[in-house]
DNA sequence: AGAAAGTGTGACCACTCAGTCATGATTTTG
DNA sequence: CAAAATCATGACTGAGTGGTCACACTTTCT
């Protein structure tokens, strides 16, 4: 794990220095996070940001060692609580002893994941825009993200396949069709695209996720 | 349209300089798709891409103005390709008379593209890496391209929706759905991830789509 | 209060990069 | 073959850019 560079930092909990350095940091991370969703990572000079914070360059480096770890300190939250929500997921589906308790699972996934879009909303815009470019410099972490994202999916899907819920495919194609998915749904309401309305996209999505991927009750066709 | 900047240029068709024009210009598109791919569209410099194709720096701006006209001109043929199907398919559909018909359409529509994914396998790769990111510079044209797909599709999705064939969802959720599924499954198999057989992952894809988008045969819960 | 520690600032430096251009080599033209 | 046109080259320039640092100022500690 990565050290806060503003560990052990002198003054009182409350304090007037406590309260500044909570302050710059909030701005660093919201003027740095506007930028990189409408230019991009890359073309995202410090400059740029201290500017857009209202603060001197050299302040920049008092709290961050650079662009990465201010992106990192943006991504933290949201990294662990969706990882959390999928390894809690996995977690109460191998409990699962049967169907409906493992639909439960993967609504209460659901759930968590919607939630964790509302409160972070522009973190995960950036995550998606960004997740599937090259792991390079700044962008690393979000792919190494992404990656462990799939890997958890697949490992969820893979339970249901054991159990028989799901149709017979590798369960890799199960898993990241519904990733692609809900990631280019979110990306559009996000961005404000015209996708109808917002609040009914969960419904279908779910309905034609069910439908698509479970085993048929009947055979239709 | 923009001039390509290796118009009306002397000597013969098959001569020596046309022939020599041709090497270069495939060179310093080999030498920059390699580079974008591994590094992402912004971190690569005109002489990373020189150095690589064996080539002067001089020289890469006798043949393009700069990175967005290279990226230009690798991605026209893909685009011209795509986009041509889309409209292909959006015709068919207009001119179908039955159900049969129009899975006809869509259908052939799932052929072309897999044509071109194969035939243009490294340039499709990079707009799956990189279409999502904020529209700047040199990315803007991958953007665009996104843009007009997911119009394209959600067009076509709508001609399903009016026909009755597919389940009452607004056709941006449907056609997003599609695309984002079939986007997320081809980059995992293009950047050669653990996905089972390639070859069955269209026909796995196929049965999901159908089965989660149109409306259901038989009234399964 | 006074000393010590921490903090914000922006000028500054070394380096990188896009794009230019004079030069000499190669090809075409007549 | 010789003149004219085109072409490849890489040194060079000017505009940034990441990161540093001396300095002045603020807060905390004793």
């Amino acid at each position: 794990m990565i050290l806060q560079k503003t560990q052990r930092r002198p003054g009182p909990q409350g304090g007037i220095r406590d309260t500044n350095r909570k302050e710059r940091l909030r701005a660093l991370g919201d003027a740095a996070l506007r930028l990189f969703l409408e230019r991009g990572l890359d073309p995202v000079t410090i400059d740029d940001i201290t500017q857009e914070a209202g603060v001197a360059k050299g302040s920049f480096y008092r709290y961050f060692d650079d662009k990465a770890a201010l992106l990192e300190s943006l991504l933290r939250p949201v990294r662990d609580e969706v990882l959390g929500a999928l390894a809690t997921c996995a977690r109460a589906l191998g409990k699962a002893r049967d169907a409906e308790a493992m639909f439960d699972a993967y609504r209460a996934l659901g759930a968590v994941l919607a939630g964790a879009v509302l409160t972070h909303a522009g973190v995960v815009r950036l995550y998606l825009q960004e997740n599937r470019g090259a792991p390079t410099g700044t962008r690393q972490q979000l792919a190494t993200l992404s990656d462990e994202i799939s890997r958890s999916a697949i490992l969820v899907a893979r339970k249901g396949h054991t159990h028989g819920l799901l149709r017979k495919v590798h369960p890799a194609v199960s898993a990241l069709t519904v990733v692609g998915a809900v990631e280019r749904l979110l990306l559009a309401v996000l961005r404000g695209e015209e996708v109808g309305n917002p609040l009914e996209i969960p419904q279908a999505l779910t309905s034609i996720i069910l439908e698509g991927l479970r085993v048929p009750a009947t055979s239709a066709r």
